[in-house]
DNA sequence: GGTTGGATGTCACTTGGTGTCATCACTCTA
DNA sequence: TAGAGTGATGACACCAAGTGACATCCAACC
């Protein structure tokens, strides 16, 4: 036997998750949380640096699967095609987590709190994905743009998936608003 | 004489900015910054919802002169034509606060909890612009992209005006970061 | 069998944030 | 002009997030 359960992080996550559904972000406490996953207060901080973070452990993942694609792409490809690289595979390890993004996402868009963690998350992609851009040589401001205009074609797509029931139509979801945010630049 | 000294929250920001610019925003407690101002901790919450948002009652202003213009543009405009109509009274209402702008984001700059509740205000800016771009029948997607871009124009060329030490030259920073993003999307 | 070490628990503490009631001076009205 | 509002502020108690310091426990290793 081992000496405590195991993957006290995930039993965390489970436990915040549950509770944040039936009772509400806010009206959960940290407490609550660690004592319904077996644990104590001061071991969740010990996990997670703070109460939003417990929702947001995925976001490692999604980072470095987008910008393996966007380091990876041809060297000769337009700054906004080698970020649109990551579409696809992002798309794809999406496919098996419509539900646990549905519930993550009405959990997270109920709350204010929540919303902002989310962005500066966004942010920390776009800000990784523009590093990787200069790297590959592109110059700061084009870095900065093409990074924010493909998380934010990520963004729109992601939003309209979750609102719908196809577990698959993430990638075309996101294909739709790429063009449709080239349509609008072009004017 | 009146009962109490006046603009009790314009005393506030001041005794926050500068709390933060000498000690730093986390160093600072909320009873400090209401102290420096003759208040209570009470007091400063009935001003301010929370410690970070002293520094951020500003964005009203900038929301209302921004969403003015766009709902003033001329109706055939294209979507993000009416957006960055926006961008010339923000560029001049920004002209005489450039030193005031550069210690408040030095001060933003230096605190992830500040920079979260940044960038929600700018995304709720985003959301205003596309609510007003759906009131002169834009449609749901396209307003979102063509809010999102402009703001995020707005954003790059705002941090390079506080990087270098003119004044006037937002709108000229605005006008480049707008042509940049438009070389960007149109490969 | 004793020791080490890493994960967890215990406890005390600070600070952000809130609810409730008291206070105090100005104003309005009889 | 007395006295009842009124609105801003203060006082106080309280809760929950988050942290530092130290104790505990059990598995593995010598």
């Amino acid at each position: 036997m081992t000496r405590w359960k195991p993957d006290p992080a995930g039993r965390l996550i489970q436990a915040a998750i549950n509770l944040f559904a039936v009772q509400g972000y806010e009206a959960t406490t940290v407490a609550q949380i660690a004592e319904s996953a077996g644990l104590t207060k001061r071991t969740f901080f010990r996990y997670f640096s703070d109460k939003r973070e417990v929702l947001f452990s995925g976001s490692a993942e999604l980072a470095r699967v987008w910008l393996e694609a966007v380091a990876t792409a041809p060297l000769d490809a337009a700054p906004l095609a080698a970020v649109t690289a990551g579409l696809d595979p992002v798309a794809e390890m999406f496919v098996e987590r419509h539900g646990f993004a549905r519930v993550r996402s009405g959990i997270i868009e109920a709350n204010p709190e929540l919303r902002e963690r989310e962005l500066i998350k966004l942010q920390n992609l776009v800000s990784s994905i523009e590093t990787t851009l200069l790297e590959r040589g592109v110059s700061a401001n084009v870095a900065t743009l093409a990074a924010q205009a493909g998380v934010t074609v990520f963004q729109v797509a992601f939003a309209a998936w979750v609102a719908q029931d196809d577990p698959t139509a993430l990638r075309r979801l996101m294909g739709q608003s790429l063009d449709e945010l080239r349509s609008v630049t072009a004017g």
